[in-house]
DNA sequence: CCGAGTACCTGGCATTGTCAAGTAGTAGGT
DNA sequence: ACCTACTACTTGACAATGCCAGGTACTCGG
């Protein structure tokens, strides 16, 4: 189960996610999706998504070609450019050095917190 | 340095950061957002923190108390509550699990990018 | 003809970090 | 007295972005 998924959490990490993806291999969006869904990304919604993609494409970090299939309509192919590959590179410090940061705060032990029925 | 700072990245994890430092001991908006700087969110704005604050206070999550001060205005003390541990330590969850799925993607290598000035 | 699976897009909404500006108290210099 | 700087909190307007709900459209099986 995932714990109580908060959707203020994926800010940000959602188009450096697809940014990856891309960069790894051409993808389309509905794929794009059932990726994320086995990375154990259970909830995203196609909402997200798509207007995730189309702005990716907007800023030129990735570009699209349309790709008839047998199985339903057109899909939209996506894949990383150049300044794709380094806006990932630069997101993924980012991400990296901000979980440098959070990640030992939110471990490590929390003080004994005052117990009404003792005191010093 | 921090590489290029993303404000989306930390939606939802500052409010999360807020609610460990004060169950880690009482403290005021002010030292608070100094307390952040020194681990080493340097970028963090009053600006953020004290709505945040507000917000938490707002949803139960913390209380305050007024606490006058000989080197300037009355410092708003605040501490967690129980429903801010509550909350806290279901946000710890949901960052521990999104950090373990957004994690080994962003760290795992990128297969050959397609170079031009070589085919098969 | 209808439902389900595939595939995409959009509008309106809520959350939340940032910037900028404002209000105030204390202390020190001139 | 006045000015500056540091401390300390608050607020309004703004932008980014994920989510929900709904819509369009193609293919295939009943």
């Amino acid at each position: 189960m995932t714990p109580t998924h908060d959707p203020q959490l994926l800010k940000g990490v959602l188009s450096l996610l697809l940014l990856r993806l891309l960069a790894e291999r051409e993808s389309y969006g509905y794929e794009v999706v059932q990726r994320l869904r086995e990375l154990g990304l259970t909830d995203i919604s196609e909402g997200s998504v798509y207007p995730a993609l189309a702005r990716l494409e907007r800023e030129g970090r990735v570009e699209a070609r349309l790709v008839a299939s047998r199985s339903g309509p057109a899909r939209k192919y996506y894949r990383s450019t150049a300044a794709g590959t380094q806006a990932l590179a630069e997101g993924t410090a980012s991400w990296l050095s901000l979980a440098e940061v959070v990640h030992p705060v939110l471990v490590r032990r929390l003080p004994d917190p005052p117990t009404s029925t003792e005191d010093t």
